[in-house]
DNA sequence: GCGCAAATGTTTCAGTTGCAAGTATCTACG
DNA sequence: CGTAGATACTTGCAACTGAAACATTTGCGC
């Protein structure tokens, strides 16, 4: 036997992905936000207002359920929907300064935890693990 | 600024795993089994029975979940419940002859599915990776 | 310009999930 | 022994999800 499942890529992807996703939802939880929600937010802070087949393709996360979501945060006030007139098919999805506050206060807990994760291992070492994580997208969006 | 989110190692994790995730069931579809299913099949055939318990943190999925899932796996043949006489808390999931026969299948399907994913990639870069995952799932449950 | 296919979101509905409560078994302690 | 508490799993129920149907807008071919 050559093959070890528990060593394969999807395997400890998946592993390392769940326990991280758990764990910092339940740090922000008390913000009453999600982990996509953050994300959303998050992307939003720092990019700019996306469209929603923008932001389901930036999120990992279904349209259709993106749609909802986007509903739920703009009745907390986080975001706003726009229909632009150039546009009448799109969606433009824009952080609000109650929001892009959020997504700020948020972003510094993610800092601290990613670095409590990373914590004392090489930097070198992270970064070229993230090399490959981008590598490793690129190439199944490729296939 | 010198924190970017979509450099963060969750959202990079997130990413690459849920594109993975996707793409292999896919890829799995036709057997009629779903990639929780994939991997319970995988770990109960490389490595013995297992409880509910054991198999829902290998997994990475809630208990109440894997207890249907392993209901309906039961109903297709794939594993069998079994009460030790030792322990009657206890639920010991094995895997029989067809589930293994399934098992040995797809795994197959997922060794060429990985080779495919890191291709060309250095091979010593590969295991660098899975090093690292692996790490990072320890330091969180440690957390 | 007009009709029709494609693009983009939203909604509906059936199926799935996760939490909390329930059940069964075991263990420890008086 | 008997009973309280812990452990291991299952089930009920409300909330959530994804696929398909729907609605709207745009752009293409004629």
């Amino acid at each position: 036997m050559d093959y070890w499942f528990t060593d394969s890529l999807p395997y400890l992807l998946n592993r390392a992905g769940v326990a991280l996703g758990e764990t910092f939802s339940r740090r922000i939880a008390r913000y009453d936000v999600t982990l996509p929600m953050y994300r959303v937010l998050a992307i939003l802070r720092q990019t700019g207002p996306k469209s929603l087949g923008e932001l389901s393709s930036l999120v990992s996360v279904e349209m259709s359920t993106l749609s909802r979501m986007i509903g739920t945060m703009a009745k907390a006030g986080q975001v706003t929907r726009i229909r632009p007139p150039e546009n009448g098919r799109v969606v433009s999805i824009e952080i609000t300064a109650k929001g892009a506050a959020l997504a700020d206060e948020l972003m510094q807990i993610a800092m601290q935890f990613e670095r409590g994760i990373l914590g004392d291992m090489d930097a070198a070492a992270a970064e070229e693990l993230k090399t490959l994580l981008r590598q490793i997208s690129q190439r199944i969006d490729r296939l």
